[in-house]
This record gives structure tokens, C-alpha cells and sequence, in this order.
DNA sequence: TATGGTATCATTGTATACAATAATACCATA
DNA sequence: TATGGTATTATTGTATACAATGATACCATA
């Protein structure tokens, strides 16, 4: 069947290119260059010590991410996410989690559901103590564990990109109290469905459980999460 | 409101980074390359006439989209893709050209329902001739259409990146005179729904649609399909 | 002053040079 | 012969040099 080596990252974190990719990808979805901005390569360079040719090639792969848009002989400029982007992945992540848990029903193993379990009573603890950045940890591993479950390599693929991809919409999202419980309800029904193989249950629930969460970015302002990266 | 520049391609063609791309991957997807074969920088440069520094950009790029697997200081081995990728493929865009056609009841013109008039019309008339380039053509133009009438660049660039991806499976399907009849009569369903305005229908219509692809190549025989080129 | 053209500069595109790492071959030794 | 270590080679990673392209400023002319 082949592969099964579903890594955690494409991009290697020890070579300039890995390093500078990360950087810029990362600077992006924080917010901290502005939309529109010019990427020059050299300055660039010269701000993380290193030469042009790293920075070129990370940048030519930030546009197959959709990040940056590069114009030939031009330059590179920051596309970054606007409000509707993020409505968007959200409706198309909500139809690719519940397939996703759909086939984790056939595929996942009893130690891969004990781990699931763990994590939603973990995630009480950590609830209760508004340990956020742990919440959002375990959540993460949450999702990290399905993907890898649905024993597809094109599913996890996408998945994980756009799990990276709304991170910053994420951290703002789990830092309401209610709903983190929420959340974490919804989790644990998702496990009683792959427990009890109802893949269509699973399939729903998935799918609810993001539909919830972008109704939860809505009523939050979802445009003024992204505004605070415009000024 | 912003970005409705959907382009047809990320990659610009003009440049020789761009044309390597192209290259490299269509190789791939053509399966001119064997699975895990390993692309040496110096050998493709010098085989496509350009140096090393085009050619490591294009192979980087590859690497995001999943076609090549570049291990650190070692060297850029093809993934290539197998029969389950495919299959996978082919239900997660089952459900996410389900959801394009939803987004498009909304946002399609009459220009552009128009212009999907025309294609099925013209379908028809290259199917009887068995023109089979023809038919591929404006069923890729077809698809392209409704992409962009979803409105949404994520979606779009999702959908264009699959279309892609199958191209050498969708070349040898529509090479059946009885599908291509009834991909058309799909095809004409679905433009029925988006005039009606009945999202819901053009929805399962769109799903439908590609669910029967797929289990067109089933009959085939997808495993054959693929094997051609690992000779 | 407004316009058009040219020279200059800034920036990207590509090629090449050098450094670092991994693979291989070869030899010494048991 | 089998094994372990070292020298050599091949290949990738990074930096820099040069070429091509696009942007800008300046000047001449109407």
C-alpha cells in the first residue's frame, strides 16, 4: 500500500530555504507585512543574514501556497487573507473533515481513539485552568490525529495546510471559555462515532463541528480579527 | 471586493523556472518518470539547456505540490501518483465541485451560463465526430467556467490544482464515446440547475457528476491506467 | 509648462563558483 | 575473506557575479 509516511512538515526547518520559508509564511499569517507589500528579495536577504538565492526559492514556493503573488521581472507581493478566504476554507475544511472522518471510521486504530480520548480529558483540565495555549495544543493534536486516521495522503495534505493556514483565526476562536467546552464536547461525540464505526454520524459531526466554528469567528467579527494586521 | 484576477495558471510560462516546471511535472504526470526515480539537478539543467538555479526552484515548487519528495543534502525523488491518490482525488472533488456549483447559482452570470450553453452544444457535435481532443478541451473549458463563477479563489485554485492533477486519467476516460454522451447530458442537467437558481440541485447534481466519473474509471480498470507508465 | 526620449538606477532572472554533505571505492588489518 | 576506516567523488546547499528587464529622473524640445 505504500505510503504511510505522512510527515508533519514538507518544508525542512534546518536548511536556509526551510528556515526562510517558515520565517516569511509565518510573518505573513501573523499579520506583519501588510497586503500588497513588496517582498525584495535582497532586503530580505540581508535582514536574515543569508543570500538572495534561499530567499528566492522560498519565495517561489510561498506562491504556490497562494501567499505571495509574484509578477515576472517584477517582484513578490504579499496576497494574504482576507475575511472572505477565510469563510471560504472554513466551508471547504468543514466538507473535507467530515470526509476525513468518514474515513478514519474504516482506518483508525483502538491506540489512535484512546489517544483522542485522552485528549479531550486533557483538554477539560486545561479548560477549567485557561491554560490556552494548551487548549490550543490538544486541539491541534486533536485534528492531527484524524488526519493521519483517514489514511489518505492527499486528505492530510490538504488538511493540514489549511489547519496552518487559519491558525491565527484559531488561536483567537479557542480563547473563549465557552467555546473551548464546546469544542471539546464536539470532539468527544466525534469519538463516540468512530467508536461506534458510524460513519455517517462521524461524517455529520465533523462536518457540524466546523460549520460551529466559523458561525463562532462570525459572531466574534471576523473582520476585525484580520484588521488588527492592517494598520 | 478585491481579488477576481483568477488566473489561469501560477506559473508563468515565459520564464525558464516556469517552463522547467511545467516540464518536470508534466513528466511526471505523464509518467515519464518512474515512481521514487531520483531528478538530479545537474542532469535535468543540462538536458533542458538552463543551469541548476532554475532547476532547483521548479523542483522545490514541485515538492509543495506533492508530486516530488526532496530529502535534505540528498536529493528530489518523484512521488508520483498512485491509484488510491486518484481515488481520493476524485471524492474529495466530488464534494468540493458540489460546493462550487452551490457558490455559482449564485454568482453566475447569464454571459457565463451562456458560454456552458455553447460548450455542451458544441460537445455534442465534436462527440459524434469523435473528436476526442476537442472534447477534452471543452470539458476542461467547461469546469474552468464554473470554477470561476463559484466566486471563491480558494475553491478555484483547489479545483484547477485536480483538474490538473487527473488530467492523463480524464484523457483516457473521455475516450469512451458512452461517457462522453452522458458526461454532456450531466453537464447540461447541471446548467439547468445553476439557470433555475436551485443551489441545492446543482449541488448534488455537480457531486453526482463526478462520483460517475469515477466510477467510470472503476470499469476501466484504474490500476491498467496507471501501470502504462511504470514500464 | 507639458511631453517625449534617453540615461541611469534598482531589481529580478540566470549562471557559475565555492562550501558542505552524503555516497563510494579503496586499502589496511584481522 | 570480511570489516572498518579513510580518501575520493558526486551531489546538493549557498553565495556571488553577471545579464536582462523594468522604473525613475533628467533633459531637450515644442
Amino acid at each position: 500500500m505504500g505510503n504511510n509516511e505522512l510527515q508533519d512538515e514538507v518544508t525542512d526547518k534546518y536548511s536556509l530555504r526551510g528556515r526562510v520559508f517558515n520565517r516569511i509564511r509565518e510573518d505573513i499569517l501573523e499579520g506583519k507585512f501588510k497586503q500588497n507589500e513588496e517582498l525584495k528579495e535582497t532586503i530580505i536577504a540581508v535582514e536574515l543574514g543569508v543570500s538572495r538565492t534561499p530567499v528566492r526559492e522560498a519565495l517561489r514556493q510561498l506562491e504556490l501556497e497562494g501567499l505571495v503573488n509574484i509578477v515576472p521581472n517584477k517582484g513578490a507581493y504579499v496576497t494574504g487573507i482576507t475575511a472572505q478566504d477565510i469563510k471560504d476554507i472554513y466551508s471547504i475544511r468543514s466538507l473535507l473533515e467530515g470526509l476525513g472522518a468518514r474515513w478514519a471510521t474504516a482506518n483508525i486504530t483502538t491506540e489512535q481513539i484512546e489517544e483522542l480520548e485522552e485528549i479531550t480529558y486533557l483538554t477539560e483540565f486545561h479548560a477549567q485552568k485557561k491554560h490556552y495555549e494548551q487548549v490550543l495544543e490538544l486541539d491541534n493534536k486533536f485534528h492531527e490525529i484524524l488526519y493521519r486516521a483517514s489514511k489518505s495522503k492527499q486528505l492530510y495534505h490538504m488538511l493540514s495546510d489549511f489547519h496552518h493556514y487559519v491558525q491565527r483565526v484559531r488561536k483567537i476562536t479557542l480563547s473563549s471559555d465557552t467555546r473551548i467546552v464546546k469544542t471539546n464536547e464536539e470532539h468527544k461525540k466525534i469519538v463516540e462515532a468512530l467508536k461506534e464505526k458510524d460513519a455517517d454520524k462521524a461524517e455529520a459531526l465533523a462536518n457540524e463541528h466546523i460549520m460551529n466554528t466559523v458561525k463562532n469567528i462570525s459572531d466574534c467579527g471576523l473582520e476585525n480579527i484580520l484588521k488588527q494586521a492592517d494598520e
